[in-house]
RNA sequence: GCCCCCGUAGCUCAGCCGGACAGAGCAUCGGAUUUCUAAUCCGACGGCCGCAGGUUCGAGUCCUGCCGGGGGCGCCA
């Protein structure tokens, strides 16, 4: 199935010869001819839209440039009927008979029909990157959680994925912590929650910085000998962030989210004098007001502050050395970064700093909204702050109580565990399901909806899926299904069909945009086209033929639902 | 002041490169379980797609302006 080409681009690549062939040396305007899902059943499977667009450059009227088409197609087995229709659209319908034997290979195919896009090109992404000494809390998930399906995605379509937890273990924020850590420490705290008794020593810390110059002062000085290599100060940073890597990785392992490289600010720190050099000697940053200033006149872009006027550097200067590090040491095609929208000047300012300096690599944003709460922002100070683990304690015990209701006689472990990839599974889902770029308002009932647009929904289908499979097989032992062929004959059965063999398109438009939830959305109407053939259609008690065909076909969906789910991070049990 | 994003059904949100009558979930109302898991399915109700212009054969989608919300803009990261 690696050699196939996806059901969009087989389309496309037929109906542009269509048109190349009705209209001769036009290559150049037949260029954005392409064929998209149809709008609506009733016109077909597919639909080209390209007569329109095309009438002014062909000095035709669209009927005919479609009607040109049609009558150029060359011999195409794949599609049972090609029409026009209204003002010039040209609706496909797929031969059932090849529908099901596309189906029957991707079902052979372990990649269910997935391309290897990214063979031999690698992507760096960077998520999640909390800080160290702070407690992670829903803010966070969003980056942990979309990175993470992107890292997935990509790993599945070949790439060779660098997953890189980009820690904030560098800066100011440690002076200020080690002051707070000398004079504050309670040792009973420290040892109860870590992480909460560091961010508790460092706000305390740093109110007083505020309102004490002498205190700020002193900050400072613990700064400056930390970053000079100040044995004690090291030491304690280094302890600051082993505590904190083991909450973070206490959530990961929940999360089931891996990194290859935990690398913090820090890591890049000894080449940042180069980099400070590089910018001046080419002339992109120069010295304004005592600092060393980076101006981008040609990109339109404020300018940034690479070097403070104390001779310490700033973030931008981080991750410029970043980005070249990157760059030097993996060649990649893309380095992607997953943050939230507030910093995206910063990012536009590093990116147009990389390229000056001759990265070419492509260097992508992927931001998203800050969640908030209904009644505003939250922050420390507010104390409306809530906990990562405390949302997924909350998701697990809603699930708990749903399964216990559900399946009363199912082990206790067992109910543990499925509650596990449920509530999880919410969560993840509710990020993921939608455009990361809206306004986000957080709600406990959004964030761990059981029912409708969820995960929880998804994975019932998948459940029931299973239990079919595992009653065919019990009435029908050693049977083997891919001796009786598909045939998807009712509607709903070729509906479903056909969404299944998309699942290929949809990894690439979904890793092209960097969407997710152009998967998640996809995994709905699938289960919503399955669910709608489950309760309306029965297998198990069909004749011999039909039988396998309806079994088959669950199986299919199974797979493509297994794997998307996986995809996105979320499990699939086969029984909740 | 300048820049970026968002504004779609009562609520929460989809809507890919502009395409044929704008779609889900929740909520409300009405149906479906002697059957393969009802965390489900079927149906009803519900929309000047913020407003006003413009481009286009065609605009929720692109452009301009305005209104409303969020974020950012030289010594935090």
């Amino acid at each position: 199935m690696d050699n196939m080409s996806t059901l969009n681009s087989l389309l496309t690549d037929w109906m542009r010869a269509a048109f190349q062939a009705a209209f001769p040396g036009q290559d150049q305007a037949l260029a954005a001819v392409a064929v998209e899902p149809a709008a609506s059943p009733e016109f077909g499977d597919y639909q080209c839209n390209a007569a329109m667009g095309l009438a002014r450059t062909l000095r035709q009227a669209p009927r005919a440039i479609a009607a040109a088409a049609i009558a150029h197609a060359p011999p195409q087995p794949a599609v049972a009927r090609l029409e026009q229709a209204g003002p010039g659209f040209i609706n496909l319908t797929l031969d059932d008979a090849w529908l099901a034997a596309r189906l029957e290979g991707m079902l052979s195919d372990p990649r269910l029909g997935a391309p290897l896009a990214g063979a031999g090109r690698t992507v760096v992404i960077d998520y999640s990157s909390p800080n160290v000494a702070k407690p992670m809390h829903i803010g966070h998930i969003r980056s942990t959680v979309i990175g993470n399906a992107l890292d997935r995605l990509h790993r599945f379509l070949g790439y060779r994925v660098i997953a890189d937890n980009h820690l904030g273990d560098w800066g100011t924020q440690f002076g200020i912590l080690i002051q707070g850590y000398r004079h504050f420490l309670d040792r009973a705290a420290l040892a109860a929650a870590p992480v909460e008794e560091l961010e508790r020593l460092y706000v305390r810390s740093y109110e007083r910085a505020r309102a004490e110059e002498d205190w700020m002062a002193q900050c400072r000085k613990e700064l400056v000998k930390l970053q000079a290599g100040d044995p004690e100060n090291l030491a304690l940073w280094q302890e600051f962030i082993r505590l904190s890597r083991g909450e973070f990785d206490r959530i990961y392992a929940r999360l089931n989210v891996t990194f290859d490289l935990t690398r913090g600010e820090s890591h890049y720190h000894d080449r940042l004098p180069g980099v400070i050099e590089r910018l001046e000697s080419t002339g992109l940053a120069r010295e304004s007001e005592g600092a060393l200033v980076a101006f981008f006149d040609g990109d339109k872009l404020p300018p940034c502050i690479v070097r403070k006027s104390d001779g310490a550097f700033n973030y931008a200067a981080t991750d410029v050395a970043t980005v070249l590090s990157r760059v030097e040491e993996f060649n990649p095609a893309a380095i992607i970064y997953v943050t939230d929208e507030r910093q995206q000047l910063h990012f536009r300012q590093v990116f147009a700093l990389a390229r000056q300096l001759g990265v070419g690599a492509e260097l992508v944003h992927v931001w998203f909204g800050l969640m908030r709460l209904p009644e505003g922002t939250f922050s420390t100070r507010q104390g409306n702050v809530i906990k990562l683990e405390m949302l997924l304690d909350e998701a697990e015990t809603r699930a708990l109580a749903m399964v216990r209701e559900s399946s009363p006689n199912m082990p206790a472990e067992q109910q543990r565990a499925v509650a596990r990839a449920v509530g999880i599974g919410a969560v993840k889902y509710a990020d993921l399901s939608q455009n990361p770029q809206s306004l986000v308002t957080f709600s406990w009932d959004k964030a761990l909806a059981l029912t409708g647009n969820s995960a929880p929904y998804l994975q019932y289908a998948h459940a029931r899926i299973c239990s079919v499979l595992d009653k065919y097989r019990e009435r029908h032992p050693g049977v083997r299904l891919e001796n009786y062929p598909l045939r998807p004959e009712l509607p709903v059965e070729r509906a479903l069909s056909l969404h299944l063999a998309r699942f290929p398109d949809i990894l690439l438009g979904a890793a092209r945009l960097y969407r997710p939830s152009i998967l998640a959305d996809y995994l709905y109407a699938l289960a919503g086209h399955y669910s709608n053939f489950y309760q309306n259609v029965p297998f198990l008690k069909e004749a011999e033929g039909i039988r396998e065909s309806r079994v088959r076909l669950c199986a299919a969906v199974a797979g493509v639902l297994r794997q998307g789910l996986d995809l996105l991070g979320i499990e699939a049990p086969e029984r909740i």
